[in-house]
DNA sequence: CATGAATGAGCCTTCATTCAT
DNA sequence: TATGAATGAAGGCTCATTCAT
């Protein structure tokens, strides 16, 4: 037990500079795509290249394992976000979990095709959860009719923090308001027109 | 004039060089951003490397060429647009001029900041004239309330072949499909709930 | 301490590689000039390119570090050859270090202006101190009349490596023969006529 | 003989274009060295690069005959100056010849060694009848004791315009006024120290 | 013959990856 | 196990040379 002290400690270090090297991996990734220096990824996360090496054995499992992480934390706000009944109120939910998820676009985007297979897969979890809420609320009649995979993936585009970048060049006013006027504007284009 | 033939010639061969360049450059940039080699683009324009740094003196200048090649077809088709005196009519227009110019979105994306200013112009230009037909639709009641700059990002941002693409993925419909429910979504979220 | 060891250890040898590389280009720059290929210095130094570009961001840089140790190295010798009080033992000694510094020819010739500063501020040193020491002579009366800079500039000219490799094709002896041969004659050229 | 006129006259062009490759390369190579552009001839030249290639194989071959075209003409200028019969008089003619043929140094070091032969012989020619001026002058009792060969090369080197502009740094004269400077300085040199 | 556009080998430089310490 | 120096393949760019007009 003594003897297993130091090797303990070891392993916590490896374990939080695994979790450095992550976390820096994520933001320069999120933030500027696969156009970042391994290198900078390691100063970033105060080790060496070869540390990063040690756990991943390319530039392309980095990106994976972060995108892999992004989604899964996705994936948890989903199940939180798919428990409300009210069609309404989940969409809106589901919609929020989207704006968050898009900060990684870059990351996500920088990924090679062979491995975009779980962020596509989460893309697609929140498109037919949010055409399940649709789908309830046309049956609700709380939602104007047409195909409710397409109506979905309307909201879904409308809906990411890259598209409130852009407005917020163009408009005046911050990231959150604008997602809130976003997601007024997707309820009000999938209300019923009564008469 | 008998004796311009051969210059001509000769100019004709490295003006429709220039076109083949242009157009790969064009196709390979737009559809994979900037990381695309300037051999690739040569071999797919049926050239040499030199043929290309004989009219542009860097990759990041080639770059600049096609997008502004690109923004002036965009502003031909803008001017036509404009015309419509309907405001719904108008904002359809408008919108299927953004939804072709989208379909260049990874290659200005790739543009430096310094070359960046026509592709920002248009998108301005593009964005003015769709707020001016939504407040001209506020005027005639054509259309709901709220700030026309804002509405008219969101149709913006909706309107893209980008979007149009993934979309696909989930969806079975082609583009073009996709392209004109996604100008019916966005004019019914801007149509008036008549109560 | 014990665990200084290693990290030291890395250091000496890229120390050792540092030097080797320095040593490389400016053998091949003092011979050849610029035109000699980065990848040419590094098999000459038994690295690959990248460790070169590990320490010099570019090969004007390169040039520079050279050229930098070549004029620090001529600055030492600078200062021990001007402590001598006689006139003519100076002129020597300091005549000597001229016929050094003149083999690096090529490599300060082939420095872009920006970084030639140094390399000239050493020649205007050598010229300075020389013509101290030719004003001193004079002073004397062991040395002819004329501008002491003139004189200076001449015997400067006189006493380079390169002189002496075309002179060992014309003649029949070697460098170090002829650079006391040439000291001998500028000696002659500076001694006053007496009647 | 009618038919014969065009012919002429396109020969007379060519001619024409000879001449100016053969003037533009001599300039630019005199003053910079192998280190300029084909393409920059022929521009300095007026005419394409191709007019170039039809009369000379290669850059090598180029420098070559531009080389060649500036040895012939000191050769003239040799000939004329070693009919003095006076040895202090014909040591200055062949100064002068060296000081004047010194102006293309950058070209001659530009050769390849292939091609250096014809300069390298006039360099041969120009120091054998200096030496011969000077062996003369010692026969004569007008030039102090020492190899004459090895002096010769002293004054070669000391009269060159290479020199003359850096003492133009360094001092505050034109290059003619240092010119004749040298020679008094070489003469000084070569004096007999009486007593 | 003249032209200058096209070619492509070769150079400088970067960066993913390896490996000695 | 962590480090970061070393490696070298690959990309951007230049320029001697060729060739269609």
């Amino acid at each position: 037990m003594a003897h297993d002290e130091p090797q303990r400690a070891a392993r916590s270090d490896a374990q939080r500079n695994l979790e450095r090297v992550l976390r820096a991996a994520h933001e320069l990734f999120a933030e500027r795509g696969a156009d970042v220096t391994m290198e900078e990824v390691a100063r970033h996360a105060g080790v060496g290249v070869g540390t990063i090496y040690r756990r991943f054995n390319s530039k392309e499992e980095l990106l994976a394992a972060v995108a892999h992480a992004a989604c899964a934390s996705t994936c948890d706000s989903l199940r939180a976000a798919s428990h409300a009944t009210n069609p309404i109120a989940r969409l809106k939910a589901l919609a929020l979990v989207q704006f968050h998820h898009s900060a990684h676009a870059p990351l996500t985007h920088a990924l090679p095709p062979i491995d975009a297979a779980e962020p596509e897969e989460v893309a697609r979890l929140l498109h037919e959860l949010l055409a399940d809420a649709i789908a309830d609320g046309q049956r609700q009649h709380l939602i104007r009719d047409g195909d409710p995979r397409l109506l979905a993936a309307f909201c879904l585009e409308l809906l990411s923090l890259r598209t409130c970048r852009r407005l917020g060049n163009a408009c005046q006013a911050d990231a959150e308001t604008l997602a809130e006027e976003a997601v007024r504007f997707v309820l009000h284009g999938l209300s019923r027109v009564t008469a």
